[in-house]
DNA sequence: CAAATAGTACAAATAAGTTGCATATATCGG
DNA sequence: CCGATATATGCAACTTATTTGTACTATTTG
C-alpha cells in the first residue's frame, strides 16, 4: 500500500470534491491506515483542524462513498475507505463511484482494540424468512488479531 | 408469546436478581416487544423511572445476560432479549443462564426502522485468515421486512 | 485574477451515557 | 410480621460524541 500524494487529489476530483489540504490528510489517513478510524483518531493525528471540520469531511466522505460507517457497539463511529477506493488503488482499472461491491468482514481485535475490514474474506450467503429484503449486510466480528496472537 | 406476568419475578429469580417494580416493567417490554429497545424507547414508554434507573437496569440485564447488545449504526444502542431467555419462554425446559447460544442474525429494516432479533436464522460459518482467533460474530442485515413490503 | 461556490473555524447546542451521593425498597433471619 | 442489611432508585451534575449556526476563508472556473 505504498500510495504516492497525487492520488489523493484524483480521488477527490473522482468523487468531485474540492482539493482542500483539511481533505487530503484525512483521506492519506484512511489510505495509509490498515484499521479503521473513529472521529477521535482523526481528531488526535489531525490537531491541526477543527473538530468539527473533522467531523464534516468524514460525512461529505461517506455521502459520496469514499468511507463506509462501520458499526460498533463502543458507543462511537468508525469508519474505513469504501470498496470502491481499495479496488481503485489494486488495479490501475478505475472503478465508477456507484458500482457495488460486495460487503467485507469487519474484525474488531479485543486486545488491541483495531478494527480491520477483511476484504478478502467475503461474507457467505445469507437466508432470511421470506417476505424479507436484503440490501446491505454487515458482518463484525470479535476476537484476535494475528499481530496480537501470544 | 403469550406471556403471564408470574414469569417476570421467575425470570429476575433465576438471574439472582432483587425483583422491583422497575426491573418488572423493563423486562416485560422485552418480552412483549418483537423488536430490540434502545434506551431511548425505554424512557418513552416507562416515563416513570428515571433515565439512570433505565440505563442501570439494561447494563444489569446484560451482565446477567437476560438482554444483548446489538451493534447499530445509528450512534446509540438497541437492545435484545438473549436466546436463553427466548428458549426458557418457547420449552418448558428451564435453560441455565451461562449456557451458550449460538448467534443470530439482526434485521433492521430501513422503512419502519425497527431492529429483530431473527431467531431461528443463524449466522453461517465464518472463514478469516490464519492467525485470527474468533470470538464473537455479529450479523446485522439492513432491508425491507415482511410488514412493511408494498 | 475575480466572482461564485464551497469549505473551515469558533461558539454553542444537543444527545447519549455515566458518576456520586442521599434516600427508598427488597430480601432474609428471627 | 419486623427490623437489619444489602441493593435499587432518583436527582443533579458531568463527560463524551456529534450537530448546528454563522461569519470568514479558500478553491474552482471562466
Amino acid at each position: 500500500m505504498n500510495m504516492k500524494k497525487p492520488r489523493l487529489k484524483e480521488i477527490l476530483h473522482d468523487y468531485q470534491l474540492r482539493v482542500t489540504p483539511g481533505r487530503c490528510d484525512v483521506l492519506n489517513h484512511f489510505l495509509r491506515s490498515s484499521y479503521a478510524l473513529s472521529a477521535k483518531d482523526l481528531e488526535n493525528r489531525l490537531p491541526q483542524y477543527d473538530r468539527v471540520t473533522l467531523y464534516r469531511t468524514l460525512h461529505t466522505f461517506l455521502e459520496k462513498g469514499i468511507l463506509h460507517l462501520i458499526p460498533h457497539d463502543g458507543g462511537f463511529a468508525y469508519f474505513g475507505l469504501s470498496e470502491s477506493i481499495r479496488l481503485q488503488l489494486d488495479n490501475t482499472a478505475r472503478a465508477s463511484s456507484n458500482t457495488h461491491y460486495p460487503d467485507h468482514i469487519h474484525f474488531t481485535c479485543t486486545t488491541c482494540g483495531r478494527t480491520e475490514c477483511l476484504s478478502d474474506y467475503m461474507i457467505p450467503q445469507v437466508t432470511l424468512p421470506q417476505g424479507y429484503q436484503i440490501k446491505d449486510v454487515d458482518l463484525l466480528v470479535k476476537g484476535i488479531c494475528q499481530a496480537c496472537q501470544v
